[in-house]
DNA sequence: ATCTATTTGTGAAATTTGCCACAATAAAAC
DNA sequence: GTTTTATTGTGGCAAATTTCACAAATAGAT
């Protein structure tokens, strides 16, 4: 287990999806050439994406549904709680803020943060915004892992340095810039307007997509 | 030029926002070691990626910023107006409809859509909704060329063929789904919960991230 | 109990992607 | 005008990733 592609963690969390769906449609059964159907990839990178975990199927009758879910849910770490903050609180933050699906997968919004006096001390979807002075207290109190970074492009590495300097070991970026952080600490981008900006040169250059049987 | 890396197009996207935020600051030259530094990746990588598409620097002296940049645009297509819709107006929708920064990069959204009758006809940010029923008519009149996808997962599939239907080009699918359209309709999934979960693998997998100098 | 039909798990080949060294070349210094 | 310095562009090599073929194993049929 030295290495395992990036991709791979990619996959399996829309295979993690695929089965949740699967599970709540009573399906029981299933195989590598169902999961790579519904992912739209080859089901040897199904089976090959397994195989860096171990042997999850039972050969010439597939995958227990319930089984290979409960397999990935702990192998991406989703079968216990994380807590999460929000930093800044504006529409993006608040969005989030509201969005009910997070308790769904054991991930619990702890607090929210800004910077800006006119929003902190207000609630926001029942949770209190701070002050950025208060996020080392709050994030060892109670125990957050994981920070939503929503500031503008302009403060986020100075947002993210704050969020290191706390504990936290894990950013997801939503700001559409590089951030520098220290290994230790996981950053995934989610950005919107580089999503936006392939899709234009994907239509420009329609000969550029690789092919798919 | 027979065949681009998908993460070369994601670089360019970021080496291009590096120099827009460059030439901001008034900066007039710069080089594949400032670049690939700001986008942390390797300074080979950098000019392998401009490689692909011709020769933009002067050895010896590296790269005028307005010119790289101006061609970075051309290449990925931001040099024309690209007109998009918003296809489901519920949170996400509405917040993305309230988003300013698509003018400054010719995004221009024409057109807003949903299912719900009490949301069809009522205005979010000075963008009339549409029925869904519209959509073919209002896609050419308008000359839409890019949809955003924000209705539920269980919508996602459906809401997509009706954009393959209307004639979209590309399509931004924020549901966390993997969508099933034609070749010639590019999708770049912007999927925040996907990002959580790797987050999560990568928080308890410390030993796995890629080791960089 | 044996045979047949499936479908997994995996080593090896093929392909893709990234890395590196260095020749080419332009600007700056003298 | 020549030399020095800097930095690009690129061909070849290494590493990572995907694809593939097939042996191993299991369930179900006979
Ligand atoms: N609004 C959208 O639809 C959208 C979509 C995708 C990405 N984004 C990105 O998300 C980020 C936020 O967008 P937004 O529209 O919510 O912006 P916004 O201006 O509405 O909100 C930003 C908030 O961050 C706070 N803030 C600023 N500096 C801070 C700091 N150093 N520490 C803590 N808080 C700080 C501000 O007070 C403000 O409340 C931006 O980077 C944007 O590009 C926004
Ligand atoms: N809210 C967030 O912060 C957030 C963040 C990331 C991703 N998402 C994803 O974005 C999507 C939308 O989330 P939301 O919170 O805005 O949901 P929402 O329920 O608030 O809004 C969905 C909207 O889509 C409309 N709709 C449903 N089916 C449709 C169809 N077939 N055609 C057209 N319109 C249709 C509904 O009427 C509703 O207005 C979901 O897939 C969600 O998982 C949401």
């Amino acid at each position: 287990m030295s290495t395992i592609p990036t991709a791979t963690i990619s996959r399996l969390v829309t295979y993690l999806r695929i089965l949740t769906t699967l599970e709540n449609h009573g399906v029981k059964n299933t195989s590598s050439e169902q999961l790579a159907e519904e992912a739209q990839v080859s089901a040897f990178q199904v089976r090959k994406d397994l195989a860096y975990f171990g042997r999850f199927g039972t050969r010439g009758a597939g995958y227990t549904v319930p089984t290979l879910r409960r397999e990935l849910r702990r192998i991406l770490g989703l079968n216990r709680p994380w807590n999460v903050a929000i930093i800044g609180m504006g529409r993006l933050g608040q969005a989030i803020a509201d969005y009910p699906h997070f308790e769904q997968y054991d991930f619990s919004l702890k607090a929210c943060f800004d910077i800006n006096p006119k929003v902190i001390g207000q609630t926001i979807s029942s949770n209190h915004v701070y002050g950025m002075d208060a996020l080392p207290q709050i994030v060892k109190e109670k125990g957050i892992d994981i920070g939503f970074l929503t500031v503008p492009q302009a403060s986020a590495q100075d947002a993210a340095d704050a969020l290191v300097a706390a504990g936290i070991k894990g950013i997801l970026n939503f700001a559409p810039v590089v951030i520098n952080v220290p290994r230790e600490v996981h950053v995934e981008p989610v950005d919107f307007l580089a999503g936006l900006k392939r899709v234009s040169f994907y239509i420009i250059n329609p000969g550029l997509k690789e092919e798919l049987a």
